[in-house]
DNA sequence: AAGTGGTCTAGACCACTCT
DNA sequence: GAGTGGTCTAGACCACTTG
């Protein structure tokens, strides 16, 4: 007689979930109402928040992490599918898994949603105009959830077909991008959020924009080269990594004269 | 001696599909590079297009659909997955599959993306300022690919907490919306794309959105009670149905003082 | 109790990639 | 040819809903 594992009753699922301890931590707080393909997907996810397979590179074979999970090729199926809907790794038909990297071509635009008005996207000319180091302030504690920690802040300007179009005011906290200088920026070969991902291993995997229109300032009017009063695209973004941990918060401005935001939506809300 | 189905022979799996010809009218000219999961979502779209199953009715049950279709449950379930991810069915456990509906509470605010700053949504108050048909302009007919066709052009003004807040500029095809008069539109009972779905049969799957900031004209600072040339949020928007057929453009114009666009992004571009 | 969707299995064969 | 992911099967048991 065959004996078939019961997936939704926590005590025969709990033995399951044991054989799987030494791999990472075992973590209760976030073992409610749970499945073996959503407990499957969680370890995934701890093994790679830990560093243990790096962005680039492919992780075990299928059939491999069946048997590390103790799990049928569907169940591991199911929660690799998932985690390849959210952009966390890719798959590549005869070659492997891989854990999704920033820097590459097409990754390029996947977070950069100004456009000509057309619709077609352009490589910006970035310019490093400020750089601190500084206590946080209180808009920063609250979107960044650091209380009392120190920040990074810096401004980039973006230029488009030569002329300013965005001019982006970025606060990082400082225990995450220990050793992040002047230099460091300036030197960077691709995107800003490659060099959170290949420096300090940290990946962004969401954002949350809130959008607003403004009037240009002074210092915006300056460096964007409009009259003080144009109307500007107020961009406030949050940036998360793996765990929904906020480690980016930016403000941009966009001169929308010649560019535009685009958003979607489809999936749900 | 077990036959296997072969899925990716051509040969053997038009016969397969032969079996379903019944249901609808067969398509050679989308069936390229297509896997069996992805034939049947196209037979269930296809049956939705065509009215056989109406917006919140239940579809049949997944072994009947099985049935229908040849397929073993793990490929009929591949299918319904992905109508599910893309919010057009509605799975209820014990209950059935739905047809989604978009005059459900839940789904008011889909593709309302205006918030308070505190990130709450309210209900807006709306009143129809203007009702015409006449010959589309040249940019409504880029939008909606309708040359030489009639549209029907109308505005809404929306309130929040009693302050104007929005002016909705719509234009619709008026061959798709036969018999819409201003009556029609004051007297609906929940949202305008419900009253599509259920007046007209239209169901709006996706959205296209691009922001600009500008400055109000008199027309705009009149209705939204502001100085000329304070800066709002223009959001052009194109709004699609199932077959990515495009049925509606509408221009916004948002007071973005004490209100918020949010936008994010996760999945893929 | 009957019917529905949700999860899981164990294995097959296919298409693709790399060596 | 060996190894990878992609598709598909046939059936099991579970949780939930409704009569």
């Amino acid at each position: 007689m065959r004996i078939f594992c019961t997936p939704h009753s926590r005590s025969a699922h709990s033995s399951t979930s044991r054989q799987l301890t030494n791999m990472l931590e075992f973590d209760h707080s976030t073992t409610v109402g749970t499945t073996l393909y959503k407990e499957v997907k969680r370890r995934v996810l701890r093994a790679l928040a830990a560093g243990e397979w790096k962005p680039g590179e492919a992780i075990p074979a299928e059939k491999k992490l069946c048997e590390l999970f103790s799990v049928s090729i569907g169940t591991l199926r199911k929660a690799i599918d998932e985690l390849v809907a959210e952009n966390i790794l890719i798959r590549h038909q005869g070659r492997g898994t891989f854990v999704s990297m920033h820097n590459r071509e097409q990754q390029m635009f996947r977070f950069f949603n100004v456009a000509n008005h057309d619709g077609t996207k352009s490589y910006p000319h970035l310019e490093l105009i400020a750089f601190a180091k500084k206590k946080a302030g209180t808009l920063a504690v609250q979107k960044l959830r650091q209380p009392g920690s120190k920040v990074y802040e810096f401004t980039n300007v973006l230029s488009l077909q030569g002329a300013p179009v965005i001019v982006d005011d970025i606060t990082v906290p400082d225990l995450l991008f220990v050793g992040l200088t002047e230099a460091v920026l300036r030197n960077r070969p691709n995107t800003l959020y490659s060099l959170y991902q290949v420096r300090f291993g940290i990946s962004i995997i969401r954002i949350e924009e809130r959008l607003r229109a403004v009037s240009a300032d002074a210092r915006y009017a300056d460096l964007l080269h409009l009259a003080i009063g144009a109307p500007l695209l107020e961009v406030r973004r949050v940036a998360y990594s793996y765990d929904d941990q906020p480690v980016e918060w930016r403000i941009s401005h966009i001169n929308t004269e010649h560019h535009e935001y685009m958003a979607q939506a489809a999936h749900y809300s």
